[in-house]
DNA sequence: ATGAAAGCGCTAACAC
DNA sequence: GTGTTAGCGCTTTCAT
């Protein structure tokens, strides 16, 4: 590209150049400021797009101590390199994204290990944001909490805790949804079911309570046998299962953590020679977009994004202004397909 | 951390005052330039260390004018407000985050409608990002072309079109795949093949060129009435599939666009009582990472999402330091499972 | 090898 | 209402 020796992109002092004003009476006018008159106003801001002034973010945002930006932490999947997480977290994203935007604030997007506390405290140090987004907590809740004393501007997708919280976090009630999962088998005359997936998330733990509440409900007993901590890796899955099978009572129903588990784990049936629902029922949690399509239809939890986006991003421009933040506990809805 | 009724985040100046040189030093010293002498740098590096300075990345970007932020511009699903697009977007979206972040950059994520050619200029001129990827061409391959003329730091998840090319590209060789998955369609018999659509994107077309391919190769005509314009709303490709199934001599097999509209269809297809593959077969295009958990697991054509992520972003890398960029063309993987 | 000084482009007191 | 002026915190000539 050739050089010009003349501006090649034009400045605030230019403008005012053209204008016949000041710098200071641009920057007023292109701000909207009451205090600039309202013909100076209208000149300003046909010379600027005439010559196709563009505000230098970079200046301003300097200048102001904000970027107008929200940084988004999303955890990456356990092991692998990313690998998708999960669609949920991405369809939760993309709520997340709509939501920043219609704040016309950005969004920078991150993604870090579940474990890594430390990263998430680093990487607020950097203040490349104005604020922080933290899709799920995995096992840090206390190392956020920690952080949370001292920094404000965040806010957290994942389960309410019992324990004093620093911050403020949006997500369904996970008991409730485990809760409802279960009864609805159990309702369906299931008694041997198992849940899958007790990893160290506390939503999963709270899951798992609800669980527990709806055998208690029924008058019936839970057997530690049927509670199973798995990854999303099928090979294990596969060979979890077959043990599930292989107990002396065996296995009617499964309550998977995840839609994504649950197909996993279906399919893994399948192969097995089983029917879902016929002669195991499976559930999912979630209610991805993709859970329709599943074949049988998936029964699952549904997670509300558009509201979980929403409530995530007005807590955290709430929190940068320094106003109040919510801890919001979204319906966890039930939705009966085929699969149980 | 010391208390100080002083700055509660400490600046160049305070560490320099504290190892009794000078700001500029300390700026050299924390770039590690060959310039310092080794005991001074190590000093300023151990007190900024001690004393958790953090450099203010906002004025550094300021000064240097870049601002070592890559932009993404995802499409929006047609109609619907995000709800996703699709899994495979967002899989190739943590391979470019991944690798933007092995690169030592930010990635800043927006959404854009797929018709919107104005909004990217407008979106460039904001110039808050170094440089920009842009997933998906959709419609827009002239808006960009002529955007790419002045703009050289842009690379795009895409197909590579017979028109002069004015920014590279990165996709699969969509002919090859869709000549590949039909000729596999083809091969095993089936002579009624539908394709699912004909958007207006060149990706699509191209596959769509590659199905008329294979079937020439077998001397096999195609028939106009098989080839689909449809969109992943479900109910209308309920009725969609109807009335290709409806048509004198049937159809036998289906040709996606993304595995996500094959799912879709497939569900379709059982509901309408047909077997799949054994009435029709269905093939995807993707091989998203729930392709495999599908039930029949998905037929499909594997794009290398780390790879292409990782070609993006070099090339955008290279253009912004005013390098080379390259064009590619990755190899469409025929993954053969149950569904066809 | 180090320091002094000049801005980067903008906003916001503070004058007038 | 509008202009003047003083920086925001950093990098980088240019001098020493």
């Amino acid at each position: 590209m050739t050089k010009n020796r003349k501006a090649p992109v034009p400045q605030m002092v230019d403008i005012a150049r053209l204008a016949g004003v000041s710098k200071s009476t641009v920057s007023r006018a292109l701000a909207d400021s009451p205090l600039v008159n309202d013909k100076t106003k209208a000149l300003v801001k046909k010379l600027a797009i005439e010559h196709n002034y563009r505000l230098n973010v970079a200046a301003r945002n300097f200048r102001l101590k904000e970027s107008l930006t929200i940084s988004v932490l999303l955890p990456t999947a356990v092991g692998a390199d990313w690998r998708l997480s999960d669609p949920f977290f991405l369809e939760l994203l993309g709520a997340i994204a709509d939501s920043v935007d219609a704040h016309g604030h950005q969004l920078l997007l991150s993604r870090t290990s579940p474990q890594d506390g430390n990263w998430i405290k680093s990487f607020v140090e950097k203040r490349n944001a104005d604020g922080l987004i933290l899709i799920g907590q995995g096992s840090q809740h206390k190392a956020i909490n920690e952080l949370a004393k001292n920094y404000k501007a965040l806010s957290v997708w994942g389960a309410k805790l019992e324990d004093t919280m620093h911050y403020p976090v949006v997500g369904t009630d996970n008991e409730l949804g485990g809760k409802r999962i279960t009864t609805h088998l159990l309702s369906q005359g299931r008694r041997r079911i198992a849940f899958l997936g007790l990893r160290d998330s506390p939503e999963i733990m709270q899951r798992f309570a609800g669980y527990c509440l709806a055998h208690n409900e029924f008058d019936l007993p839970w057997h530690k046998s049927l509670v199973v901590e798995d990854q999303i890796n099928p090979s294990p899955l596969q060979t979890q299962l077959k043990k599930l099978l292989g107990l002396k009572s065996g296995c009617d129903a499964i309550v998977a953590s995840s839609d994504v588990q649950a197909m996993s784990a279906i399919q893994s049936l399948q192969e097995l020679g089983l029917s879902v629902p016929r002669d195991i029922a499976v559930v999912g949690y979630d209610d991805i977009t993709l859970a329709q399509y599943y074949n049988p239809a998936l029964t699952t939890i549904h997670q509300d994004r558009k509201q979980a986006g929403n409530f995530l991003v007005e807590n955290v421009l709430s929190a940068i202004n320094g106003g109040e933040t919510t801890t919001r506990t979204l319906d966890p809805e039930l939705i009966v397909r085929d699969s149980a």
